[in-house]
Order: C-alpha cells, then sequence, then structure tokens
DNA sequence: GATGAAGTGTTCACGCCATGCACAGTAACA
DNA sequence: TGTTACTGTGCATGGCGTGAACACTTCATC
C-alpha cells in the first residue's frame, strides 16, 4: 500500500481534531469512512478525480451487475485509469467497499417523536425498502462496526425507542432485530421473486422455479421431511402477490414482542437484561 | 465443464425415481446437494477420491483459515492432487459451497412435543451455537433454497410449530425470524468478542478494539449522533461477560411476538396475513 | 526563478483464483 | 481384444488484488 494523504471527502469537514489515535491501528476502511483524511490539496499535480467519483462509478456498476462487477479494474477501466491509479484514493478493495456501502445507506428517514412503534415500523419499511433497491449492499461484508449513515440510521432508531426506557443494549438488540429482519426481508425476496414479477419474468425462469419446486416436492417426501413439503405447497405460495412477503408479518411479530416486554417494564421500574 | 457422474454419496441412496424433472435445469449444486447423482461406478478407473473426501477437507480449510482457504487449489493440493482433478467430483465452486454449507448444518435437534415455546427455544440455541461453531457458514453465499439438512432443520421447527394453528406462510415467516436472529446473533458475536475473550485475546487486539471505541465515540459526537455515542458507551459493554449478548433477549422477544398472535388468533379461528 | 520534495498516474510484475481442453493412462464391457 | 468411458495431469486463459519502479507535475522553499 501506498502512503496516501486522500483528497477532500463529502460536505463535512469534521474539524474535531479528535487524532488522538493512530488512524493506522483502525480496521481497514474505518477511518476514511469518516472522513479522517487530510484534505489540503498539496504538492503534486492536482488528481485528476475524487473518492466521490470513484464510488459513484462502483454504485453504478453495482447496480447493474452485482458487487462482484465493482472490481479495481472495472471501476478504473469505466473512469478512464488503470487499476493501479485507485490506490491513490483508496487504501485497498476492502476500504472501497466500506465506503461503497456507506453511500448506499443514504440518510435516514425522519422518524415521528411520541410513538415509538409507529417510528419503528417506518425505519424498518425505509430500511426494507432501501435493501430492495440495492441488493447488493447484502453481500457486502461488513467488516468494520459504523460508518456515518450507518450511524444515523442507528441513531434516528435509537432516539426514537428511548422513551421506551429500555436500557441500553436493549435498544440496541432491538436495533439488531429490526435491521436483520429487514436484510433476510430483503435478500428472500431478492430470491423469490413475487409472482407478479414471475409473470413479467421471462419463460425460462418461470419453468426453472417451476423446475426447482417440483424437483424439492419429491425430495422432501422421499426424505419423509413432510411439514416442509406441505409448507412450500402452500396455494398462498402461488396466490397473487401479497403486499410485502411475510415482511409485514414478522415486523408485527417483533414488534409486539418488544411491546409486551416494554409495558411489562413499565409497571416494575426494574429493567434486567 | 466436462460432463461427470458423480461417485456415490452419503449413505441415502434415495432410491425414488422422481427423474420426471431436468436436473441440468436446477441451480447448481441443488441436484447434487440432493444426492441425485448417478451412483454406479462405471467404465473406467476407481475415482481415487470422493466427494465426502473433499467436502471434509474443505470443511477442515473453513475451519482453519475461513472461507476463502477452501478454494479449489488448496483442497486439491491437501488431497494430493490436481485443482482440476476436483471437477471430477463437483460441477464447480459453487457447487462445492452448496455442499460444504449442507454439511455444516448438520443434523437438527430433536425438539420436545406438546410445547412449541420451548420447541423454538431449543432449535435457536442450536442453530446458533452452530453458527458460532462455524462461522464461516454465515460467509458462504446461500444460492440455493434448500438442501437435506437445511430442509431437516426447518422440518423440524415447522412441526414443533405446527400446533399453534399458524397459516404455512406464517410459520415459514417465524423460522425465518428466528434463522435471521441466529445468523445475526452470531456474525454479532464474531465481530464483537466478549469481553472474556478479549482477556484471552493478545494485548495488540485489546488495544486495537480500544483505539475504535476512541475514534468512533469521537466522531459520533462531531456528528451529533448522540444517542449511539450514549449506547456504545453504556458501561453495560465493559462489564462482564453476559451468558449470550443480547441473543436471548431478542430471541424472547420474537417468542413473545409469536406468543401475542398466536393467543390472539386461537379465540377467533380465521387467521390472516 | 531554480530546486527539491511530494504527489500523480503508468508500466511491469507477481501470485492467486476458477475453469477449459487435450491427453495419456486405466478399467470394464462387447 | 478391442472399444469405450472414465480418471487425473499438463498446459493455458483471463480475471482478480496489489506491490514496486518510474516519469511527470506541482508547489514550497531557497
Amino acid at each position: 500500500m501506498t502512503p496516501r494523504k486522500s483528497p477532500g471527502r463529502d460536505g463535512v469537514p469534521d474539524h474535531a481534531p479528535a487524532q488522538d489515535v493512530n488512524l493506522d491501528a483502525l480496521p481497514p476502511g474505518l477511518a476514511a469512512a469518516w472522513g479522517a483524511v487530510d484534505v489540503e490539496g498539496r504538492r503534486g499535480p492536482k488528481p485528476a478525480h475524487s473518492v466521490e467519483e470513484i464510488i459513484a462509478v462502483a454504485t453504478e456498476l453495482a447496480d447493474e451487475e452485482g458487487i462482484a462487477a465493482a472490481s479495481l479494474p472495472k471501476v478504473a477501466g469505466r473512469i478512464g485509469v488503470t487499476a493501479n491509479a485507485l490506490y491513490r484514493y483508496v487504501a485497498s478493495k476492502e476500504e472501497l467497499l466500506v465506503l461503497l456501502a456507506d453511500r448506499a445507506w443514504g440518510e435516514p428517514p425522519a422518524l415521528p417523536a411520541g410513538d415509538w412503534r409507529a417510528a419503528a415500523t417506518l425505519w424498518s419499511h425505509q430500511l426494507f425498502e432501501r435493501f430492495l433497491a440495492r441488493p447488493w449492499l447484502l453481500d457486502v461484508p461488513t467488516t468494520v462496526p459504523l460508518t456515518p449513515h450507518n450511524a444515523a440510521w442507528l441513531d434516528a432508531l435509537i432516539t426514537a425507542l428511548k422513551p421506551t426506557g429500555m436500557a441500553a443494549r436493549q435498544m440496541l438488540t432491538c436495533a439488531y432485530l429490526l435491521d436483520s429482519h429487514a436484510r433476510y426481508g430483503a435478500n428472500l425476496r431478492r430470491n423469490t421473486p413475487t409472482p407478479a414479477a414471475l409473470r413479467r419474468a421471462n419463460p425460462e425462469r418461470q419453468q426453472a422455479m417451476r423446475a426447482v419446486r417440483v424437483f424439492l416436492d419429491g425430495r422432501l417426501r422421499s426424505r419423509n421431511l413432510l411439514a416442509v413439503a406441505e409448507v412450500l405447497e402452500d396455494p398462498a405460495f402461488l396466490a397473487e402477490e401479497p403486499a410485502h412477503d411475510g415482511f409485514d408479518f414478522g415486523l408485527a411479530r417483533i414488534l409486539d414482542g418488544i411491546e409486551v416486554y416494554v409495558s411489562r417494564e413499565e409497571g416494575l421500574d426494574t429493567p434486567q437484561a
């Protein structure tokens, strides 16, 4: 890795000193994601490009052909530069992925105050839609705990959950619950398209999915996995497209569960893990 | 890809005919995972190895150094054979991964009958432990809907949930809820080791995590993400190792949520999505 | 203004990966 | 005895992430 002083990052210059910590000791991409890099364009020639441009191009590629298409050679090629040139802006592929993922999160929604359940519902739906819009985000391995957008989403939710009186780690667990549900739901939707989407799809794909169904049914029964076989055969699966597959149902279960806990604790005022 | 008639697969020969579906139309690995391949060792020389051996070696490698270590050259090398030779047993890397993942699931636990909540709890805990034991399983992209072990786990849970009276897709959603919680919890645990594990770890790693904490705290505050900053600072995070981080708490919320739904529907007898 | 340090993108290079093809050898069947 | 099907090997390709050397450009300083 060549020593690197990346050029300016997005709007916020982050004037905070906070250099009390060795940036090189942090996981790759963390410092970059939070814009902890020098901004002053110093000696040499002006960089012809920018981290933002690189990430934008990588996003394009990922949108078009999945996360695997966001390779250094491909990104560089589209920008019109050598793959190695990217290392002047980004320390490693991993860092690029961290930045890419953070950008894909975008800004969190503004949540209604005073009704934590409504807020959590909105938050979950928005996140779900985010994942549907950028499915490749599910394929980016998260190697870094928190990035700015990421953290902003979390902050919004936790702020909304505060009035419930839950302890810090409980709120965090709830956040993970909702996050993972959105992720998983989006992943599921991606792998098993809705009937409507199926109708739009080409006949080959339709037939392929039918083949899978038939094949699995046979195998499941011959292995005596009857409960699963039955479920897969349920007419509901062949019916018209439900608004959100099981997403809303699952979300409601989670929120009910939280609500039970919250209202139970309300009377006690002695929360415990 | 060379045409391939793989040698025998694990115990169950799956005599079922069920060849009414074109195996080549299925997603890669599906047919192989369900053992839908010819068994008879026909003309040529006896194969010196077996799919089982290959998968076992791949598992070893993944256990030792993560999923990336389960590459064709590395697996082949440890077996003592050329990378290309593996293609006589496995159609592609992807198929290898499918088989690898299926093997890692292992057999599902026997669940107590008559108490769906106890059953679901046991199931979730066992799955959680499975993921902790084989963290790389979280890194295998699931390209195939159901594999035998996978399906067996699902079957066990759904069988246990049946007495609740939920509809098929609702049970399926519940299963996904629990599965995703176990996955996510295990992933979390992997990324943020318990205090006890930390104490055992080398001082460098400890210091690195402290650096991350300090860095993030500064950044979060300077971006006004105070709720998150507060949560991360909560003394509970520095306290002694909790039995299961937030896993049990989250699990209890999910189950509470399901219970609310189930007991609400019990009186109505008109379940709806 | 000259000079040197720092920063730019390129070229060459390496090692790793998944995978295709041709081949020599081997084992069963005709 | 061939013929045939199947085995593992060798050679090859194109992709990837990344390191090192280099020529070139800009600015800070003398």
